[in-house]
DNA sequence: ATAATTTATCGTAATATTGCGATATAGTTA
DNA sequence: TAACTATATCGCAATATTACGATAAATTAT
């Protein structure tokens, strides 16, 4: 169906899953690595950077600034993007979660 | 089209991105935290807990099970799932790289 | 005001994902 | 061997995602 039962997940669920759906593409994964080395972030220069439409690169702008890992500013005709780290300890500590050693006899 | 130019990326950037793409569903992030917690890790446990078919739990252990999130281990008839932490520094590299200080003037 | 520039949105087409029932497969037990 | 149990796979239908060209919207420059 591709619809997902949304319902029957906790909120802390969903949200971290959300975060990383967002970070599941390899055009936006390239974004926020360009954002990352650049000193400039302007929207007209990712477009000149990665292999993707104007179009394109826009609609995964506005994903990765639903998700709160992105915040534009604009500043003029143009519109200045830099990464948002506030999820960050959110991924992280989902991470280290499942480092808790409790099934380390299990598969080994 | 939902198609995705993968020739012009990096393969450090397919790479993370895939893995972030098993992480980015409720289903697949339930799993990981109910592995997390659980002291056994039996397939059909799993199943007894989320709100999915059987089938649709085994397709999204598949799928974790690809991007080398978990492993499975067969035992008699059943199987024992496990996290897998092998992809784990390279989000956590991935996540501290993004958090490099060259923009902070930038989106204040 | 008009033209130019930059980014966002719309419409469309193609592909991917998700979910489930049904069935197949593999191992266990009687 | 035959029945049983547990998991994987198939086939299908519905929804989601991705990409692009075209166009709209907003700001700046002439």
């Amino acid at each position: 169906m591709g619809v997902t039962k949304t319902d029957t997940y906790t909120d802390q669920t969903l949200t971290v899953a959300s975060i990383f759906k967002a970070l599941g593409h390899p055009a936006r994964i390239a974004i926020l690595e360009f954002l990352a080395k650049q000193t400039t972030c302007i929207c007209g220069e990712i477009v000149a950077e990665l292999p993707l439409s104007q179009a394109s690169i826009s609609r995964h702008l506005v994903e990765l600034k639903a998700a709160g890992l992105i915040k534009g500013t604009i500043s003029g005709t143009s519109v200045c993007y830099c990464i948002n780290e506030t999820h960050f300890p959110l991924i992280n500590t989902f991470i280290q979660q499942l480092q808790t050693p409790i099934n380390t006899s299990c598969c080994s």
